[in-house]
DNA sequence: CTATATTGCTTAATCGTATAAGCTCTAGTG
DNA sequence: CACTAGAGCTTATACGATTAAGCAATATAG
């Protein structure tokens, strides 16, 4: 700066103001146009660790991952994030821990140290966990988990609703004997689109079957297989199945076939996550529900820049799960 | 630290020394202590802002990606380069600018206005690109793509190699007549592959048909379900395919079941990119390729930082393609 | 024709840190 | 006992910006 003021025959100061084109400070046309004549000459650029250390904001957004490989939801979340900060032109310091809690602890301190404007703490799967005590530093949104006593802003997917939604479209295509092929894994997805499920067949007075209940542990297509096998073997067999994500719903299909049965005809299925990769190369293609990784994302940073959204207090956001149609039900 | 040196009734430089543990400087042990004691005390945390316009280095390294969300290669190059970049105690800028050439120019300006010590460009498919002009004014590696002058280092998959390699796995157990279920887009995956395809054949004295090679656009499944029909209803069908990537490889499956095949019996099946959602969900497991997503993005932040790897002048590296062994040949 | 307002700058202080250079002791040397 | 070396600090400056306050020249008002 101290170099294109030489150039242009003014001061360091003049050129700031030029620069940052003040509108209310009061520089004549002639002398703008030498500025950034010279600027343009010398190759300047604004150096932003100065000015953040003179403004008092960096302008950067902490962005900490338990896993960012193995996943495509990451990608969609950072998508989201990224495109918010982008809007309030800040820029995202993304750190992967692998969710390994010492560096996590390091990579929130480095984060703190580079007077982040906020952080947002991302998991790959829906769950509570217990925040590290550097989140409570600086204003910090939890993404896809949550803390049990509620101290920190967090946004989830609304699993019971979703639940509810995906039973729904199962019923409203005449499907009275509706089989659920949950994650026995212990976490909110489960517990919630179970509820979701019991809901949607309260609601439209059928009962709801314990046998039409199978649950395996780990969402893969093998879990989903055998689930799936169990539950179709079984003589009063469900007319449609809700698989709890779409990987199971792919082990479901071959289970489906291996009993001479087709889709959708003898059985409907909807799936969960609408995994780009699984639910239209399946035939038929999948009817699922799609997480809503990117709104997350998009939601979490808002929030921190207290955007319009911003409500008072740490707030809990539930956000919809939009219903994908294909030929599966 | 100003606060910090009065409250240990030392100078600001001192509390400096002693933060920074500069060894060579002589500092007395109980003046140490009683730093470290008010720092603590205070919450002091340094400015790296401050602390990078002093030193002039900013221990930023920007990585633009052409998308991040609806791909989980992304994820394996961030994790990469963010672990390499950990190891040399630096911290990832990520821009993710969708491709859009003005959003491109934007971001890099915006990591070239924060002084970051060198650019990762990636791109999500291997591919060759027109470097956009601002890496020219920072150190710069080009992942999974490369500019045709080669005038940028960069690194990319050893397509033929890995085209061989998947070839010969299908020749090792016995297989003389095999297709190649390929891409027909102008990529170099597509082109690479089919030269290492090629080179197998030649080695081993098998003639390479061309009825055997087959080609659709996009690699989806349907591509790959349609390729593999046409392919496998000839009169002398081959024994096994080569599949562009796991998508195709998973039409392929539904193609070979839909003509009453088995697969490995009847015909030999193996893919590429080792999709950690299909390859291992399909019956039965998909044998595969492995891109090294993770490497590259390791290798490019290296080559950034001028480790043991830096080689004078633009490179280009090739990186090596795992084999994967499941039960689909 | 003087007093005041406005325009168009410049001067100088400040943000939080690193580090060269200097200063004051004390201990050791001849 | 004077002199030097080193230990253990402090002083002062610089990094690259922002911004309040001031100052000179010109325009406007009375």
């Amino acid at each position: 700066m101290k170099d294109v003021a030489r150039r242009a025959g003014v001061s360091q100061a003049t050129v700031s103001y030029v620069i940052n084109g003040s509108e209310d400070e009061r520089i004549g046309q002639a002398t703008r146009d030498r500025v950034f004549a010279a600027a343009r000459l010398l190759g300047y650029r604004p150096n932003v660790a100065a000015r953040s250390i003179r403004t008092q904001q960096s302008n950067l957004i902490g962005f900490v991952t338990d896993t960012v490989a193995s996943t495509p939801f990451a990608g969609a979340m950072i998508k989201g994030a990224q495109d918010a900060a982008r809007a309030a032109s800040k820029i995202l310091l993304l750190i992967n821990t692998e969710g390994h809690a010492e560096v996590e602890n390091t990579a929130i301190e480095t984060l703190l140290e580079h007077r982040v404007e906020g952080i947002v703490y991302a998991t790959m799967y829906h769950r509570p966990v217990v925040p590290p005590p550097g989140l409570r530093e600086t204003e910090a949104v939890l993404l896809d988990c949550y803390c049990e006593d509620r101290s920190l802003a967090s946004v989830v997917p609304d699993e019971v609703t979703a639940g509810r939604t995906a039973t729904e479209a199962l019923i409203r295509k005449g499907h009275r004997r509706i089989g659920l092929l949950n994650n026995s894994d212990d976490v909110p997805a489960a517990s919630g689109r179970l509820a979701g499920y019991r809901q949607a067949l309260a609601a439209h007075q059928l009962d709801s079957d314990p046998a039409l209940i199978q649950c395996a542990s780990g969402g893969t297509a093998r879990a989903g297989y055998e689930a799936a096998l169990a539950l179709l073997s079984q003589p009063d067999r469900p007319t449609a199945v809700f698989c709890f994500n779409d990987p199971m719903a792919m082990g479901a299909y071959d289970a489906i076939r291996k009993l001479g049965l087709t889709i959708p005809d003898d059985i409907a299925v909807i799936g969960f996550d609408n995994h780009e990769v699984i639910a239209p190369a399946l035939h038929p293609g999948l009817c699922t529900m799609q997480l809503p990784h990117y709104e997350m994302g998009q939601w979490a940073v808002r929030h921190l820049l207290g955007g319009p959204e911003s409500e008072p207090g740490p707030v809990q956001r539930l956000l919809d799960c939009p219903y994908i149609e294909r030929e599966s039900i």
